[in-house]
Parts: structure tokens; sequence; C-alpha cells
RNA sequence: GGGGGCGUAGUUCAGUUGGUUAGAACGCCGGCCUGUCACGCCGGAGGUCGCGGGUUCGAGUCCCGUCGCUCCCGCCA
């Protein structure tokens, strides 16, 4: 304790009745009753309620009766048992209250912007008086639990040996992945160092070092548009390890995960999690991570309505659907249909099997009569898909998990891990037309597939792995290319040539060739960690201090201008139409 | 880059088919109140209906534009 308290508000006790006690902290509540006068003084730990009577403590009356909300007091008194009928039962210092002598005003408060008890408060508003909001019992929650978090993740780490090891937060520009948050160099004009979107290169470089274990609670900038689940500054657990081994990896993790969930929330999983294949994980769910949590799995009807006289069917490379537990309507279906149209799909159609029987569908006639029947139920809806199997897998999955929300289908007191296996090494990327490394240039491709990066990219496989928990990507790793020979090979196979391999990556050629050892890791993102564990809508709610959409911090008024001193230091010039400001 | 939703008091929201002076709750201010704990009771202040334009006798409401927020698609190795 310090000079100013010799108790804590949360603390007190029955066992403490008679003693001569001073409390600070914020003013919870005032209820002035014209003589007697009750506030409730929080800190961290709690509330106590102050009673200031003034027949025993007049002075201490009189600024009582001038205090409001969130002011901060000092108060010395005596705990005193409260009679029974003045007991409150809902907050565990309720037996006892304080009896003020005497009370100081340490600091003042207007009216708050919001009321810390208001739910649903404009965000915006929020984060430009955060100190506020985090005031906040649910955002207490968030931000302590975040630190048990990263607590019980060092513990592990480094029961297991792995080394703490901070990599540069001002690093190369890369061109692959994300966009790069870039910093000018003064010292050399006209070049830029780039905020590292992951410290991937450098944890490859550490285990190179000797540091076969190592692993860093890291900050990682991508500047790309956020989400409710995306941040362009995020914190990751990093890890990686020479010689790797999957099985050992997954342990760690399943044990990192597991005593989170029971220590932070009191939820006890069973791992080991169950592992699906990437293919599987795509045809069942139409998306890398699927959210478990329910049913209406994604079900395969390309073969069977390849002969079918519904021309759209007949002629497309993939049919898929549904099964909703539902009768839509048809108003219903046209926004469904305008749904996925808008995520690309050229139409959606229907068969509605009626309670009654009766089956409404513009293409039932033209499917062989039994099938509708073997697929459908009453009651239910059939929604197909019929495209480029991307785009079939890619709807079907944006509208399972729409309409399990929609639908109320969610099982919110279910925990559902997975481990996704056997990931894709490439991605097909429509803009371009060309494939990219799907993890990233460095994931080792299987031993099996590794010519299909040359002639079919599509079946390349990667070593290469994501945790998932209740639709969250909470972790993704892979075992890295550790010879320099295939790492200029992935290269060239992703259209990076020698020169430019040279240019952005000889550092990293020449740490291979200089006794790189097998090695391999994994990174989880701590933010969407909390977002799953305290299953938040909003990562934004997982940070102490978020940005916008925009990037844009209200709080400090960031990103903003430069004075042109500054700019010119830098060597910068901008462009008439650059710098407008808010 | 694209699509959806939202924008009314300090806050959260309501506001009917376009119709009188735009309401509620909480908060705030004043008064009363010695056992409340979401204290209670009485009274009061508080509004550029995001902004600009249009239609109309009349616009919070309809139309166009614009700004902001938010959710999603793209993007996110």
């Amino acid at each position: 304790m310090t000079g100013w308290r010799d108790l804590h508000c949360g603390e007190a006790r029955p066992a403490d009745a008679g003693r001569a006690v001073t409390l600070a902290g914020w003013a919870a509540r005032r209820r002035d009753h014209g003589g007697l006068i009750f506030i409730d003084l929080r800190d961290e730990t709690g509330v106590t309620q102050l009673v200031v009577n003034p027949e025993n403590a007049p002075d201490a009356a009189a600024i009582a009766r001038d205090v409001r909300n969130e002011f901060v007091l000092q108060a010395s008194g005596t705990i005193v048992q409260r009679t029974p009928e003045t007991v409150n039962p809902r907050m565990p210092t309720g037996e006892i209250e304080l009896r003020v002598d005497t009370l100081r005003v340490l600091s003042t408060c207007p009216p708050l912007p919001f009321q810390l008890d208001e739910e649903n408060v404009d965000e915006a508003l929020r984060q430009k008086y955060r100190w506020i909001d985090l005031r906040r019992d649910h955002m207490q929650r968030n931000i302590r639990i975040r630190a048990q978090l990263v607590r019980i993740i060092r513990e592990e780490m480094e029961r297991d040996g792995f080394v703490d090891i901070e990599t540069p937060i001002l690093w190369k520009p890369t061109p692959e992945g994300a966009r790069d948050f870039v910093v000018p160099a003064r010292l050399q004009k006209g070049k830029f160092y780039a905020l590292p979107q992951s410290p991937q290169i450098a944890k490859q470089l550490l285990v190179i070092s000797g540091f076969e274990r190592y692993y860093q609670i890291a900050r990682c900038f991508r500047d790309e548009d956020p989400r409710a689940d995306r941040l362009q500054e995020l914190t990751q657990l990093d890890v990686e390890m020479a010689f790797p081994d999957r099985e050992f990896i997954f342990a760690l993790m399943e044990r990192i995960v597991e005593r989170i969930w029971r220590e932070c929330i009191g939820v006890q999983l069973s791992p080991p999690f169950e592992r699906l294949s990437y293919d599987e994980t795509m045809l069942r769910y139409g998306i890398d991570r699927p959210d478990l949590r329910f049913g209406m799995e994604i079900q395969e009807a390309t073969e069977a309505t390849r002969g079918s006289e519904f021309s759209v069917f007949a002629n497309a490379p993939c049919v898929r659907y549904i099964l909703v537990p539902k009768e839509f309507s048809r108003a219903e279906l046209q926004a469904l249909e305008t749904q996925a149209k808008s995520w690309g799909a050229k139409g959606l159609a229907y068969i509605v099997f009626r309670a009654d029987g009766a089956v409404s569908s513009p293409i039932a006639k033209f499917l062989d009569q039994d099938l509708p029947h073997r697929w459908g139920q009453a009651g239910h809806t059939l929604l197909f898909v019929a495209d480029e199997e991307r785009m079939v897998a890619k709807v079907l999955g944006l509208l399972r998990l729409q309409l399990g929300r929609d639908l109320d289908l969610i099982d919110d007191s279910r925990w559902e891990f997975r481990w996704i296996v056997d990931m894709a090494a490439a991605e097909f990327d429509e803009q371009t037309g060309t494939w990219h490394a799907a993890h990233h240039p460095f994931t080792r491709p299987t031993d099996e597939t590794l010519d299909f990066l040359k002639t079919d990219p599509s079946r390349a496989r990667a070593v290469a792995y994501d945790l998932v928990g209740n639709g969250i990507e909470l972790a993704g790793g892979s075992f890295r290319i550790h010879e320099p020979e295939l790492q200029q090979q992935v290269f060239a196979n992703l259209g990076i040539g020698p020169e430019e391999q040279r240019e952005k990556f000889g550092f990293l050629l020449d740490a291979l060739a200089m006794g790189a050892p097998p090695h391999g890791g994994i990174a989880s993102g701590i933010d969407r960690l909390l977002m799953a564990l305290l299953a938040e809508e909003r990562i934004r709610d997982t940070q102490a201090f978020p940005k916008n959409q925009v990037g844009y911090d209200y709080m400090t008024g960031a990103p903003s201008d430069l004075p042109p001193e500054q700019l010119d230091e830098l060597g910068i010039q901008l462009k008439p139409q650059a710098g407008t400001s808010r």
C-alpha cells in the first residue's frame, strides 16, 4: 500500500469491522438522502460503500454533497459491519461499509460524454474518450484477461525452453503479402523502412543462428483495410524452432489454449483437437476457418446434376448445395440471391420443401425426380450454387455462416477447435491471373507435391497448418524451406526472378546457404485469440487503444500532417492533393 | 475499389400516410428527503433532426448530392 490508502475498495470484509482505514478511488455513484450521503467508492479491486453522516462528520458531509460521478476521493473512517437489513448481498463488500470521518476530493470530473453502464455507445465516441471507455467493467475485464493470457503464454513457452528475442520494428519493405506501413529514413533520404508484417524472416535467421527455440510476443503491422475481426496493428505469439516436429508444435499450442480457456474463463477443453484436411474443409464449409458449432454442411451435387435438363447445372464445373432448416418465402429467397450475387455468384437456385409436402422451385422439374427428395426434407430449403469450384465454395460458405447466425443455429456454449492440415501451397489470384504463395514464400512444399508448383499449382500442398476455433483463425504455421536451391526454385515458381530474389531476399538466401537447420514454427494472433476467448464481436475491444476502420485514431488524431520543415528533413515532397486533414 | 445498414437532446433510442410547439429513458441543474445501493419524490434546462440542395402550402419523414460511422466483398504472404 502507498501512503494514499491502506485498504483496497474490494477488500474489506466483516473481519475488518472496527478498523480505522483510508480508502482512495473513484466515486462510482452518490446517493444523497438529504441527511445521510452514500458514495460507492471504486478502485480496481471493487467497490466499498461510504456512509457520510452530517451529525458525526459535518465537514465530510459538506464535501460529499458536492461530489459528482468519477471524482477521485480519499476517505478516512471506520469499517463497520452493516445491520442485517442493510446488507447488500449483490456485492462482495456488501456486509460492511466505511463510516467516513474525513473526505478529501483529490480530483474532480465533469459529466461524462457517455455513461459507464451504457451499452452500444457509438464506437467513435468510445475511442475518442478511450480513458473513460476503459473504465467500464467490460473493457477492464478484456484488458486484464489479455494480460493474463500473455502471461500464460510466456510461462508455457519458457517451460519448454523457448527464448524470448526481440526483432526489429524498422525492417525491410517486402513486396509479398500485405501492404507495408513505411517509415521514411532521415539519414538515408528517399529510402524507407517498413514495419514488420510479421517477424517471419527474422525468426528464421535466429534459428539459423543457433537459437533453436525462439519465441516473441511480437507487434505486427499490415496496411490493409481493418474489419470487425482484423486490425492494422496486431500482436502475435511468434514461434520458431530448429528440427521441428509437427506433433510437438500442435501439443504446445493445445497446452497453451487449454490453459488459457481453463484459467481465464473456466472452460475445460479436451485436446488434442481434431484435424481436418484443407480440401475437406473447403468442400464441407467453403472456407478455411470453419465454424463447427453448427451443421448445415455443404453437399456435393456436381456429378448428380451433370446430365440434368437444367442447363446451368449441366454445364457448371461445380454444383453444390446446403440444406437450410427453414421454409423461405419468395421475398427472402430474392434477398438471399441478391446477397449471393454480391459475393460473386451468378445466381442462387432453390427448392423449398413445404411442411405439407408441397415442393416449390423453378428448377425441381428439371432434375431427376428422386434427387430433390433424397437431398431435401419437409420444412427445409435447398440452396444451390453452380459455378467454378472456388466461387461455389466461397458463396455457399458465406451463406452457411450468415444463415447459421440469422437462424440462430450456432450453439454459443460449444467450443470447436480444429487443426486444418495439408494446406494448399498456392492460391490463384483472380486479378492478376497468377498463382502466389498461399501462406508465404518460405513455406515448405511437401516433397510429394513439389513438382506440381510448376505444372499444376492447385495440387501443390504445403507443410502448413492452421488452428481454427469457432470459425476464427487462431494460429497458423508451417515448416520452412531450409535449402537455398529449393527456396530459389519456389521463388521462381512464384514469379520472382533471380535478380529480384537477390535484391529482396539475398540475405536470407545467404543465410540458408550457411548451415541452416530444418526449421518451422507457428504464429498466433493474440487479439484474435482473445476475441475468440471472450466471444467478442469486435477485435477492437481486445485492444486498449484501437484505431477505426480507416486507421484513424479518434483520441490522438493520428495520422496527422507533418510540418514542412520535418518533411524537408526527410526529403519528402507531398503532391498537392495529399496531406488533407480532418 | 465495390455493396448493405445507420446518422434525431450529453448518451441510448422512438418519431405513424409529409401536417400544430420533435418525444421517452438515463445523464445534467435546482429543491425536498437519515439506510440507500440503478435510492425516491417535485421542478427545470437541454435540439442547426450530420451537412448542402430539391419537391411541396408544409420535410426529421420523400428525392438528389455530400460527409461521417459501421458491417461485408475485394484486399489481408
